[in-house]
DNA sequence: TTCATTTCTTACCATACATCAATGCACGAT
DNA sequence: ATCGTGCATTGATGTATGGTAAGAAATGAA
């Protein structure tokens, strides 16, 4: 319970001071989510951002077949929200859960806003976030656009290093958007070719 | 060159108010660019945002194989620019063009920041524009993921209405992620259930 | 207009990935 | 240990989309 990584993100990715700190309303406490409960469902309005302090997340939605397709995992020190429900007080699109038992940090609308009138730097920050995580979807998109399997699963290699073994390979496939049976040929190939 | 478009645009979307906009260092004005024009290339560190006063842009990467793929098109009142490049001072992924002859109001970085100064209503809202731009790039992941070519292509008349008539077909399919080829067939199939 | 170039369509075959089904393996519950 | 359940692998086959090539249609230039 010593939110260690999330001190850092307040001071190095937040940018908010001692002095901001003791400005806000409250300092948030984090919540233990067990492996497979639910963070968010589909059709809640979620208005908070979700900080991982440990463990790791998976936001993802259903599709009318009743396929899950995973948009982003995130492990210690990610941000993961349903960015479309908080913003436009609709009901998501997105469920958020726990792939491992996790340390969450609720960060809800109230200290956002609080956080965002108090630093300057904050905003800017904030801003800066967003930006990178466009620049990521649209990254994706483009993978998504014209790379093979192949090609994406070694891509997620690299933006998730480490996540591979922690992750179940049919959460991945559906990340890359292709079948579990899929996925185990690709990584059979690959094999292949690291022998050779 | 009346800027109706934009004008609106500042009023209704961005919130700056007459008092606003006689702080600002300046009031843009609009560039003419022919169809085919490049107006940012790939590589370029680009600060501006461009708000489409009449016309039709479109967003692109060019993979390693050297294909397009189309990220969006901005018709009127549409606004691109490429976000990882002007926030990141990285060189950019993207280039930008003009599909038919347009007229491009280009917003540099001084009037953006002088606009987030001035107006704390212009800084929501533009997050909030920012915030919308990701619940649209989410869902089109979605769609990559798991739709097949017709489905996508239906999501895009929907998405832009009235433009499959102005964009030529293989650019369409670059945005689908298929062959001209294959929308062609798309295409014929659809027409095909509709005289049932 | 006429000609050249680009875009669209169609046909045929190739390929990547999906689907289905069977088997094996790991892990937790009892 | 034993069973059950979910996950990973493998093979056989199906299907959507890609690649190539040719001709038709549209567009643009002279």
């Amino acid at each position: 319970m010593s939110l260690n990584n999330f001190k850092i993100y307040l001071n190095d990715k937040a940018g908010l001071t001692d002095n901001d700190l003791q400005q806000l309303p409250y300092i948030p406490k984090s919540k233990q989510f067990k492996k497979g409960q639910p963070i968010i469902g589909m059709g809640q309005v979620c208005k908070d951002i979700f900080f991982v302090e440990k463990g790791l997340l998976r936001q993802f939605s259903i599709d009318d077949q009743g396929k899950e397709n995973i948009i982003h995992f995130a492990p210690e020190s990610w941000i993961v929200s349903d960015r479309s429900s908080s913003y436009f007080n609709q009901s998501g699109d997105y469920f958020i859960d726990a792939i491992e038992d996790s340390e969450v940090v609720v960060l809800d609308e109230r200290f956002i806003n609080a956080a965002s009138e108090i630093s300057k730097i904050y905003r800017e920050n904030n801003h800066r976030a967003l930006h990178n995580h466009v620049r990521n979807l649209q990254k994706r998109i483009n993978l998504l656009l014209s790379a093979t399997a192949e090609q994406r699963y070694l891509e997620f290699l690299k933006v998730y290093p480490n996540l591979s073994l922690r992750v179940p390979q049919w959460m991945i496939a559906s990340y890359l958007g292709i079948t579990p049976e899929s996925l185990s040929r690709v990584r059979k190939e690959l094999a292949k070719k690291h022998f050779k």
